[in-house]
This record gives structure tokens, sequence and C-alpha cells, in this order.
DNA sequence: TGTTAGCACTCAACCGCGAAGAGTGCTAAC
DNA sequence: GTTAGCACTCTTCGCGGTTGAGTGCTAACA
């Protein structure tokens, strides 16, 4: 595995050149290193090291006589266990963005969804990505609280519910004109009673039977409501995206290139490829990172998407994903992925300076009780299955590799600031 | 005006060189119009032509040695004047596009606006631009046609409103928790009673004591539900914008600069500059065409807008415009849009061949009695404000070069036939 | 054995130049 | 009024040389 591969200097140099080129969209040379990340010790050396990642495959050179590119595993041993993110979670939305934001996420009804996208939004301006937004949890959970049959005009209704999050549906009826409105009330009434507060899978004949009974309208006459309220179900769980910044993919220099942008733009609008996308990835609550070629839709082999799903009082609102260039600010996107998670999360504001994601290493396990649970579940996301490489060595080797890191970040300061 | 400045030769050729440059996007030269278009004239005698018009404003020339673009002015009167909509109005989207359209129309109630995003998928799809749909009417027009109150939790109700144009749209109502459900049903019941048929307007305190006064609720603590009521309307009247085919921007050589196409995309994402766009053109019902610098939204300026407002049963859905650069196929999306009014206006299929826009010249008086109602209002739109110009010179003109221009397309066909 | 200085080599990016080609405007002849 | 001819303009393209960043390799050094 990695650990056996690549000792501490090669980490360090490799973490180096991704910064770099994070930073800078310039392959990096060995000078750069030397100069800018004073690790003590020569070109000459990195340069050796270098040639090593490169046939260890976590760098490549766009030419002979360039300096070096990550490759996508070279971006996948960084998200997983080099880049830090204290650098970058100091960063706060403007207070307009958060009055704005606070102001359109008040939990209004029949609009649940309005909030991942306003989320969406928050992400796609914090991290200057593309962000996409996916909602519905389509997981049938949902409880009835409340539903009305409403007459609109002879033989036609409409059937609305309200669903336990609070979601609102509505869909039309076409019912037997033969029932006047008073009767559609009684059925309505009737319906509430006896379907509120269960899920729609437990409806049954009984149930209808009974409504049928108290209302004296036969079954026949009343599966068409039965249809509509299903059909209300139906619309909410249905997913849907919702795309914010999209014209923001056209900033990147490695889309300079038209042809290339528009082939992105296209795929960004194909809802059900986004759905496909961002759904793989979301299989649990938490950040799930993609690499490149590790996203399997074709003509987003130069991409990475980070998701992130959200729950709200146990209910699952949906996923978030920023799609990118690989060379992607990934410390900036977690952190601004989690900062949003912290606000959506709601009420439970933590003190300043302490952050759920707190470590240089995102696969450390748990060190004090810094919020084991969400630290804990992250790290199993992020790294992708990458438990089994968690053991002592890697523990050991992250924990010394920090502090060197923090060194290393300390004297360029120093440098930064005269 | 125009007729006093342009001889019918010099129209010929303005005509030749926009076709022209519609097709190739490459500045036209002299002796490109002599072959291609041979209109018995050498390319010297053309090139003379073309130095009047340009000095007349309706060319220009990118540099000294280049051949001639159309300026905003020429596209003017070409659209007024000069595109013959025939040779494009022959094209039908493919069966399965037409399948999708109609099922995706479908009248579904609280669907209403769909019909307008469908609809504008479809331009999108037959003149490959970018489409924008704009819809809601707000004007306040509409009236009750049901409504309903339904009791979600203590305290907590939605109010459901349906138009008579079909819109359904809902709103939290927070009221009073002493006010249970039974009375809150009476309160629907006697709302229903009294407001189904009005307009939002007309409701007034006398209707609302009458509610109370049926109730027992006190007018103060039924004022909530009539607000909820207003918040319905409120949204039943926002105007909503969807922006189709982004991406095709990037297919248009004139935006293959990465900074001007990601300025484009951006304003499309701006909904507010994309209604007032929109919604500046469509006064009346009909088509606008905005060229170049005659939108005045900044950035836009080589863009033209064609947008064209849908009714249904006196109802207005919206507006669809398209977007592209200033060398657009007008004919094209003319004849697009007019395809689908004629779907969307629905009903009455008219006879293979026949259209309502008919005539090489848009600005022709109805000649005979081919859908004067139709044509009238487009004539006037189309040309916007060129009434004035339609004298009888103006037709003598027209008609002739109609004639000419006929055995023009002729002889092309022949060439192209070989 | 690991590190470093030095050097030759590679290759993209840049620049300037000249040739090619398209198109014009002007003039003189028809 | 129309057209042929010609000189002129200006963009585009391809070519070759230069520059500079960065590499790999080798030999010396600690």
């Amino acid at each position: 595995m990695e650990q056996d591969e690549l000792d501490l200097r090669k980490m360090l140099i490799l973490k180096a050149v991704i910064d770099d080129y994070i930073e800078t969209r310039e392959p990096v040379g060995s000078r750069t290193i030397a100069k800018k990340y004073d690790m003590g010790l020569s070109s000459a050396t990195i340069r050796n090291e270098m040639a090593d990642l490169e046939e260890l495959g976590y760098l490549s050179q766009p030419h002979t006589s360039a300096g070096r590119v990550p490759s996508d595993k070279g971006y996948r041993l960084y998200v997983d266990k080099l880049m830090n993110l204290e650098e970058k979670l100091g960063f706060e939305p403007t207070p307009e963005e958060l009055e704005d934001v606070k102001s359109r996420m008040q939990h209004e009804i029949g609009e649940m969804s309005d909030q991942i996208r306003v989320a969406s939004e928050l992400v796609s301006r914090l991290t200057e990505y593309t962000s996409i937004a996916v909602t519905g949890a389509a997981d049938g959970t949902r409880r009835i609280k409340a539903l009305q049959v409403v007459p609109v005009e002879p033989g036609k209704a409409l059937a609305v519910i309200v669903l336990d999050d609070d979601t609102v549906r509505n869909a039309v009826i076409q019912h037997d004109p033969a029932i006047v409105p008073e009767v559609l009330m009684k059925v309505s009434t009737q319906c509430n009673l006896l379907f509120a507060g269960h899920r729609v899978e437990e409806i049954n004949l009984n149930m209808i039977d009974a409504v049928s009974e108290a209302t004296g309208v036969s079954r026949a006459a009343l599966m068409p409501v039965i249809d509509g309220l299903f059909e209300c179900i139906k619309k909410a769980e249905s997913t849907e995206v919702y795309t914010e910044g999209a014209a923001k993919f056209l900033s990147h220099p490695e889309f300079s290139d038209v042809g290339k942008a528009r082939g992105i733009l296209e795929l960004l609008n194909r809802d059900d490829l986004m759905i496909d996308l961002i759904k793989e990835c979301s299989t649990a609550d938490g950040l799930v990172i993609r690499i490149g070629s590790e996203n399997k839709i074709e003509g987003l082999n130069e991409c990475s998407v980070v998701t992130a799903s959200y729950s709200v009082n146990g209910v699952k609102l949906g996923t978030i994903g920023v799609l990118g260039p690989t060379r992607m600010d990934y410390p900036r996107v977690v952190a601004a992925l989690e900062y949003v998670r912290r606000r959506l999360t709601g009420g439970r504001e933590l003190p300043a300076g302490t952050v759920s994601i707190q470590k240089g290493m995102l696969n450390l396990e748990g060190e004090a009780g810094t919020e084991p649970g969400i630290d804990g579940a992250k790290a199993d996301n992020v790294t992708g299955g990458a438990k089994d490489n968690a053991g002592v060595d890697a523990d050991n080797l992250a924990r010394t590799d920090k502090v060197r890191n923090e060194g290393l970040l300390r004297s360029r300061k120093q440098e930064e600031g005269q």
C-alpha cells in the first residue's frame, strides 16, 4: 500500500507539488519546490524524488521538459491523507450572504427542496465552482400529515397532500361527476382521518372500504381519488436537479477550449446523468470525493466531484455536489461543504475556531473527543474505503507528517509576512 | 426612408449578402455575390453597390481588405422586408419529438407553466439556439375557481387556491391555534362559496365580514387565512424563467472567445435581466425581433432576440424568446416560433403548406384573405413600428422583389441540383 | 549511501518575416 | 451605366531561430 511505497519525504514533496499546482495551474518543477517550500533539500534531490513519484504513478509530465502535474492517483492520496484543511476553514460568507441564506432557508412548507437549492447556491459562491443540488429522498419513509380533496369543477378535483417533512404536492383527479362536492368533502375528511400518520404504502383496501362505508361512495368511484393521492406521493419523491454557476466552468483555464467547455455544459444539462453522478456518491451522510476518471461519466474525466448529503431532523434533504476541474481546490471545497452542512444541520453553533474537520489528515482516527461522530463518518467516506490503510503505521506516519506540515506552514507564513 | 434610399438592386444585393453571411459567417465579397447568386452583374458593379450600401450604413467592413458584414441596420431591413420564410417553413420536428411534446403538453392542472417550458425546449431544438421561456401573466385578471384551507397541525394550515386557468398554488398559514380544524373547514367552505368566481382584488372587507359572521370567527383571526390566499396569488403571478440550451451559445463561432461566452452565460443566469429582456418585447401577441444594440442589456450587443408571446384560450401563458448571435438564422427562428405557436394555440390545424406567415416580405399588407388577423398582428410587431414605411411604393417594390427572388431561388436550386 | 553541483539536452512558447490570398478602390475603356 | 484590369491593403499561415524552464545524468562530496 501507499505507506510502504512512499516515505514521509516523498509525501511532503507530493503535497507541495499538488498544493502548488492547485494554486498556479502551472506544471511545477523541482526548483520551485526547493525554493518556495523550503524543505532543506536541493532541487536535484527533489528532482530525483519527483522522478520516483512519477514512476510510482503519482505525478506525470505533460512533456519532457516541463514540470510535473499530479495524476488522479496523486490527487487521491492528497485528498485522503495530505491536504490540510486548517488554512481554508477561516473563511466565512459575508454578513449579507449569511442574511440572505438565512432568510431563504426559513423552513417554508411546500418548499422544502428550496433549502438544498439555496445551500447549493451558497456552496457555488463560496467555492467558485459549479454546484449541483439533487433533491428527493425517494425512500418512501415519509408519513402523511394531512390531505384534502378540493372540488374544482364537476368531475374534477385536486388532491393535496402534506407529508411529515412538510412537503406539499397536488395532483388532479378526474372522478365520477355523480359525486357532488359535499360528498367529496366527506370523502376528503374520512381519508384524512384514516390515512394521516400512515405511510402511503400502508394504505390498504380495508381503509378504502372504510372510507367507502362512511361516505356511501363505492370503492370503484373512490379509486380515482386514491390514485390522485398516490400521484402526489410520486411527485414528492421525484428527484429534482438544480445546477448553479455553470458559467463558472468557463473561468477555469482547463476549459478555455470552447469545444471542451461545451461538452461539459451539455452534460450539466443532462439531468439524468447528473442524478446518476451525484446519487452514486451519496450513499451515506458525509463527503465523497470522486477524482477524474474515478467517476464514470464519459466526458468528465478531467473533472472531480465532491458530494455531501444533508439531512435535517432525520429527513434526508438531498445531496449537493461540487463539480470542477481535477485541479480543484479540494481543501476549500471540502471546507465549504462542511460549513454549509453545519448551517443546514442548524441550531448547534460550534464555538468559533472549532470545526468538525480539524486535522490535517482526514483519515486520522479521531484523536481526542473532538466530535468523533462526525469525524469518524467523514473519514470513512472521504477516503472512499481507505479504512484498510488506516493502520498503526499510517497513524504514526500521519502524526509526524502533521508536525512537519505545521512547521512548514509556519515558515512559509513568515516568509510571506516580510 | 429606406424606399427612397435603396433601389431594388441594392436590396437584392443586401439580401444576398445577409443570406450568405448567415450561412457562412464569413465576410462576403463582391465576387461571391456575383458568382453564387448569379444576378447578371459583374463583381465590379456589385462592388460599387456594396460601397454605397456601406456608406448608407447597411454594411460594414471588418478591415479594408475584407468582405462586407451586415450592420444592425442591415439586419433590421432584412427582417422587416427582405427575408423570405418559404424556404424555412418546410421543416417539421421528428415524429418522436412531436409525440414527446404532445404528451408533455397535456393540459395538466397546476403545471400550466410546463406548457410554455416544453414549447421553449422544442424551439431551442428546432432552431439550435438558446431559448428562454418566461411564464406568468402577472396581470391580475385571473379569477378564483376554487380554494380550500387544509388544517395541517394546530395553528398551522395550508391555503390552496385554483385559478380559472387551472394554476394551483399553496401557501402556509399560521393562525390562532384556538381555531380548531372543524371551524377552519367551515371557514374554508365559506371562503370558497364567497370568493369563487371573483378576482382577488375583488375580495373586500364585506366579504370577510360575511365569512366571519357565518363561521363565528373574528375578523382579526380570519386575516391570516386571507393573507395566505393573497400569498398564493402572489406566487401564481410570480414570473418564472427557464433557459434551454444555454450550451448552444458555445457552438457559435462568434462566441469562441471564452471570456465573451462566459459573459453571455452569466447574463443568461440572471433571471431578472432575462425577464426584462423578454418582457420588454412581449407587449402584444406576436413576434418581436430585437437586433444587436436594439436591446438595451449591456453585453448582449452582439446578440439578437426574437420573442413570441402565447395565449391559450385567451389566457396568456407567457413568452418564448430565442437568443442568438446577431448573425442568426432569422427566417428559421421566426418559422420555428410560428410553428410552435400553431401547435400551442392548439386545435385548429392548418392544411399542409398553409402557414400564417406566407409572404416573402413580412410587412406586405395582407393580400388575399389568408388569415389576415394573424398576419396583420404579426406584421405590426415584427417590423416594430414600420407601418409608416408600408406605403404604395413599398408594396410595389416588395412585389417585384418577390418575383425576382423566386427566380433567383429557382436558379440557385437548379445549380445545386446538378 | 544519500546529496548536490554542473552540464548537456529537450521542448513548448514566442517573435519576426515573408509568401499567399482574398478583397477592395480606382481608372480607363466599352 | 457597366466592366476589365491593376495596384494596394491587410489578414492568415507557415517557417526558422531564439529563449527559457526544466529535466536526466554524471561525477564529486559529506
